[in-house]
DNA sequence: AATATTAAGGTAATCGTTTACCCAACAAGG
DNA sequence: CCTTGTTGGGTAAACGATTACCTTAATATT
């Protein structure tokens, strides 16, 4: 039985509609007197105001959500602490959603948010572009992270790093290095544009043939790291490997360690996401440092500048850094 | 302009009660055919009650706050994605506050997850107790996790590991394997029954003096490690360390690699949580498995079964496991 | 002096659901 | 035929805030 403006109310003797507006600032027509004494029984009595039938009057509840694979997946946390703080920052809440890379689950979780009335949403590795085409239709506020999909002027906004340029650089690091037979493990796509493109182009450029024997592309996890690593060499001699992200590097290293292969020696070896644990791999791993944390905070201050003052929503390609360290 | 149960209504030519009524299974007194009719109009128009009212209504929103210090701990993803879990199966939201171990901001969390109208609320390593023997006259169901707080009856539920006790058993291990003189690193903390406790009563009981130069206690981070062990090692020589968390032995491994000191054959290390990446620590850590997802499945659990069936809330213990790798 | 403006604050509808009651029609029992 | 019960559903008042529109009195303008 949590007090309500009511009390206030009654207790300064005015009616709610002056606390209210006395509350949100709009209060050219209240006496300096009343105000005071209203204010001073608000704090008296610790009184907040309800937000959840404010959020069902104004239609609006400063909330956004925030829509996600996995937060356990040490790349994401990052993120949403980004998004977090810039929130807080702007006056908003975020609400969480994990959708284990189930289409359905992630249906049910815009759901969910929208029935919560969630002002906006944040979307990071969204799969089914078909129900993204759906959801489309019903504008609210979007933008998407870190992932550079085709969304064709729909008024989304979009927070990315070019992460095919990044693989590029770092095949090319690789190629550079003296490594003449590189392997790629990295999770499956069917996007064009992804990690396996700027592999492909690095090889190509320099004029070593693609060998799809030493791809392996299954999940961004630790577990295809390993299996993928495994698998490729106990069928052939690689001298590089390209690792789609950290987590599949950390993996690939146990593998290859396990067979007794040296790194950096025998085998060199790339990462990608400069997740926080990635220096403390062993050898410490050469990576790229995807500004997780800005890109969250750039998303949710692009998400909320649309909502609050209708600027309009673009795309926001970050800087990515290469961080070298031991194992290349 | 979202679709409510107006349209429907409007559109079966019923009463909203009647539609509330069959969506809410309160419809022993309505015809099939109704029934039906509804049903396939809601179908049809993708229609989702508005949760936002009916929390406003029922003055319950199934929804849940989690109080922690920062989800990019990545000791909390764990228990987060635990309690996530637990929460949805059981048909709750939840939402997290940061509160980055400011008693300030902890305050703020907890006024703005009230107005949010929160059913529950679950702290892990909430920080004053003043706040909080304040904050317990509010009754709103509650549950901390991963700290044995002395809340004396207070209705307050506790889900937590005994940490003491597996930091005895890990100091203990390092003696067994013939460690002499060993260093404490963790964070400061207030209370008599600490992790602190455990080293020293392992200890005590091998009549092993307590040497309080070869104690370091700052805060759960790596660069607490790291400082800790720097501190030590350059002005004394041991051949344990106890860790606070693994992220502090992490730090801690780096300082005695940087030494040029072998692990562990110049040094034994151990520490505590075994998060994610502590096996692929070089060389893998040895640690005690705390079980966070299940501490967060079991603390959601205890929750949710309190604010809907008022079903009593208790303490509850989980075991730890030692988990034995190459640091020791 | 008559009128217009402003200051200060109140009234009541509204947001989308839920639910305690009410009502009508019909069947069964006496 | 009258009462009672049941079935099928509607009415309207909440929940806690916001806000368009009123009201009243005081002051300013012509």
């Amino acid at each position: 039985m949590s007090i309500t403006m009511k009390h206030i109310a009654e207790l300064a003797q005015v009616s709610t509609a002056t606390v209210s507006k006395i509350i949100n600032g709009r209060d050219e027509h209240i006496s300096q007197a009343t105000r005071e004494k209203v204010l001073a029984i608000i704090e008296e009595n610790n009184f907040q105001p309800n937000t959840v039938a404010k959020g069902l009057r104004i239609k609006k509840t400063n909330t956004i959500g925030f829509v996600l694979p996995d937060i356990s997946n040490p790349f994401f946390p990052e993120i949403a602490r980004g998004i977090e703080d810039m929130a807080n920052k702007m006056g908003f809440a975020v609400v969480f959603c994990n959708t284990d890379n189930d289409a359905k689950r992630e249906q049910e979780c815009v759901s969910f948010l929208q029935s919560k009335m969630v002002d906006g949403l944040i979307f990071t590795r969204s799969l089914s572009k078909s129900f993204f085409e759906n959801y489309l239709s019903r504008n609210i506020p979007t933008v998407i992270v870190d992932r550079n999909i085709d969304t064709a002027a729909s008024g989304i906004g979009k927070v990315y790093i070019d992460t095919p340029a990044a693989v590029y650089d770092m095949t090319k690091l690789l190629i550079e290095k003296g490594c003449k037979r590189i392997a790629f493990i990295s999770a499956m796509s069917t996007s064009s544009k992804d990690r396996f493109g700027g592999y492909r182009r690095a090889l190509e450029e320099n004029s070593i043939p693609l060998d799809d024997s030493i791809v392996y592309r299954e999940h961004y996890s630790v577990e295809t790291g390993y299996k993928g690593a495994e698998t490729i060499l106990s069928a052939h001699t690689v001298d590089g490997i390209v690792c789609g992200n950290d987590l599949i590097a950390a993996g690939a290293m146990q593998a290859v360690r396990q067979r007794g292969l040296s790194i950096p020696d025998d085998v060199k070896l790339v990462g990608l996401d400069n997740i926080y644990f990635s220096k403390f791999l062993y050898p410490p791993l050469t990576t790229v440092e995807q500004p997780a944390y800005e890109m969250g905070m750039a998303a949710a201050r692009m998400l909320i500048n649309n909502i609050l003052h209708k600027e309009p929503m673009f795309e926001q390609k970050l800087e990515y850094k290469m961080i070298l360290r031991e194992t290349v």
